[in-house]
RNA sequence: GCCGGUGUAGCUUAGUGGUAAAGCACCACUUUCGUAAAGUGGGGAGCGACGGUUCGAUCCCGUCCACCGGCUCCA
């Protein structure tokens, strides 16, 4: 958990309070329903109920808001009173939510709190607002979804409804504009009105078609990886999308793990094929074709590899969750000795990628065993602990901040991910990096050290640039649509100002050499062709009317609508040569 | 997978128990224009799919599919 500032701390106790206000609300709407949990959370707050058999939508958040305003006149500060696990009992009778947590709580020792702002007593343990008739006014319910029971899917599903509370109007105001403006930016909209990719209904959900304006994105965005992999000393391998099934048995992914798997092909006698969900040990095979001496080592295998996860039909999301991506992947196999220098170099790899993109906003997020769930992983004890000592120890020497999060280990080792948070506040993982010293044993791979010995070699799996299809979203997202000029799908377009200047916009476009150009010759007015060309985000524009024609020049706009007057081709060609990732 | 919502031309949306409307896009013609939308005309959907109710369904009911907001999961 990251600490609270003071004022922080005043705005959950806010928002925690209107969660109350909600409930109070509710129960009054809706007399048989039950309130479960209802915290703060980072944008605002939400409130479980149990709404019986009554069914409610958003249809209903008005009446509700309304009813929270005129309950909140009557609100005085939250009083909050110790109670015995009996009165507590017989004050929650009804609620049997409440009484889960009372007997639980009981069992545990805890002490037993409840409060009363005016007509509502609730079970809590406190935070809330000094003033709430003051607080609370600036609050907005924004939408109703479903949720478990204590987060697990074996129990009861509730109605959650969420809102945000805010200490101004105008604070209020600014966050539901933020939110529109992040619907503007949304890849999936922008991703159909930049022409960028589509899933087809016939091919199946979560299964990426690249259009050709995206496919570019794709294609420059693996050229410049490759790029910097090779000068970072990668060698680039290609591998399959099946294997046998024998693969991952070996590495321990079957059986357990077969739900996330599209089902097996059973081809011959025997032998099942599955869609490989990582590369990881096809790219052992490569490591294991032949023996391997120390001198080998560090081994980088990159591949710009297809792998396939049957992921559940309600997490698919745009770009962002798919059934089928492309992953910037990559193991390193080098000695104990090497991994954690090597770990710091991928490190720096993310950083120099990052910064390259403009992408500011990341941290860490350090994956690691639940100690309850012990069942889930594999290895040994001597080994987690190392490996998450190799980790700590290399994300010391960069100085990206870190934060832990219990439960989200793979199955043979901690791993670390790169969060990456787009402009418009939404977080994704971009990137999971693991030092893994349990498969090289698995898969045997070894090779020759100095004294003639075989030894196991460390693996490091990395993927800086996650998956084409996350990496995009976020890039859309980050970028608003308006990427830079290198990634930019169309780079110039060339914009006639009448028929009579077509001949020379022709001329203009035979100077673009290796530039992404189009003409845009239709018989529109100027002004429409511009503004198309600001609807696509296309970086320049070129206007040429019989002025330019007779000064042999072109007129450049940017994208920004900012006029930039007559140049002559060479200077634009400057421009343009200026616009590399590195530059 | 689960809870709730949605599904009408390429896109954005209107609409009705009696075989569907508009804007943008597209096509044609006219216009030849100086930095974010010229004008006129035209073609295009049988209303996600399948069943049921009904004299008749895009509209009502059921099942399925897809999508959206979440939850759970996430190698």
């Amino acid at each position: 958990m990251t600490t609270l500032s003071p004022d922080n701390q005043n705005l959950n106790n806010i928002r925690h309070s209107c969660a109350h206000l909600l409930a109070a609300a509710v129960l009054e709407l809706f007399p048989g329903a039950q309130n479960a949990i209802g915290p703060a959370i980072e944008n605002g707050f939400y409130q479980d109920f149990d709404f019986g058999a009554v069914r409610i939508s958003e249809e209903d958040l008005p009446e509700i808001e309304k009813k929270m305003q005129d309950l909140l006149q009557t609100w005085g500060p939250f009083a909050t009173k110790e109670v015995s696990v009996e009165q507590a009992r017989k004050d929650f009778a009804w609620n049997k939510y409440k009484l889960e947590l009372i007997e639980e709580f009981g069992k545990e020792g805890k002490k037993i709190t409840e409060n009363n702002p005016g007509n509502f007593l609730d079970l809590c343990k406190g935070g809330h607002s000094e003033n709430p008739k003051e607080e609370l006014k600036y609050f907005k319910l924004l939408s109703v979804a479903g949720a478990y029971w204590r987060g697990s899917e074996k129990n009861k599903m509730l109605t959650r409804i969420y809102g945000t509370c805010f200490p101004t109007q105008s604070q209020l105001d600014e966050y539901l504009k933020m939110l529109e403006e992040a619907k503007k930016r949304d890849h999936r909209k922008l991703g159909q009105e930049l022409e960028l990719f589509t899933i087809s209904e016939e091919i199946g959900p979560g299964l990426i078609l690249w259009l050709p304006k995206g496919n570019i994105i794709k294609e420059e965005l693996e050229k410049w990886a490759k790029e910097t992999e090779n000068k970072w000393d990668y060698q680039q391998v290609t591998t399959p999308h099946i294997t046998k099934s024998g693969l991952f048995y070996t590495s321990g992914h079957l059986p357990y793990y077969k739900t996330d798997m599209y089902p097996p092909m059973k081809l011959e006698e025997g032998e099942e094929y599955f869609l490989k969900p990582m590369n990881c040990p096809f790219h052992h095979m490569i490591f294991k074709y032949k023996p391997r001496s120390y001198k080998e080592l560090p081994l980088r295998l990159a591949e710009y590899g297809s792998v396939y996860r049957y992921e559940a039909s309600g997490e698919l999301f745009g770009l962002m969750r798919v059934r089928g991506m492309i992953q910037n992947d990559s193991h390193i196999y080098c000695s104990g000795d090497q991994a954690v220098d090597e770990f710091v170099k991928v490190m720096k790899l993310h950083e120099y990628y990052y910064q390259a993109l403009g992408i500011k906003e990341y941290h860490l997020e350090l994956g690691l065993r639940d100690p309850k769930k012990q069942d889930k992983y594999h290895g040994d004890e001597k080994m987690w602990v190392l490996a998450e000592k190799l980790m700590r120890e290399a994300v010391a020497k960069t100085k990206i901040k870190m934060v832990e999060s219990v439960g989200s280990a793979a199955f043979y080792g901690p791993k670390i991910d790169f969060i990456i948070r787009s402009s418009v506040g939404r977080e994704f993982a971009i990137s999971t990096n693991q030092v893994d010293l349990y498969m090289g044993g698995r898969f045997n791979l070894k090779y020759t050290d100095q004294n003639g010995k075989d030894q196991i070699p460390v693996i490091i799996h990395r993927a800086p640039l996650g998956s084409h299809e996350r990496f995009i979203g976020f890039l859309i997202e980050h970028f608003g649509g308006a990427f830079p000029v290198w990634l930019a799908p169309v780079q110039a377009i060339i914009i006639p100002i009448t028929e009579r200047n077509n001949e020379y916009a022709k001329k203009v476009m035979d100077e673009l050499v290796g530039i992404r150009a189009e003409i845009d010759s239709r018989g529109e007015t100027m002004q429409a062709k511009i503004r198309d060309a600001q609807l696509q985000k296309v970086p320049y524009m070129l206007i040429v009317g019989d002025r330019e024609e007779k000064e042999n020049k072109v007129a450049l706009r940017t994208r920004e609508g900012v006029d930039m007057g007559a140049i002559n081709m060479l200077e634009f060609l400057k421009i343009m040569r200026e616009a590399a990732p590195t530059g």
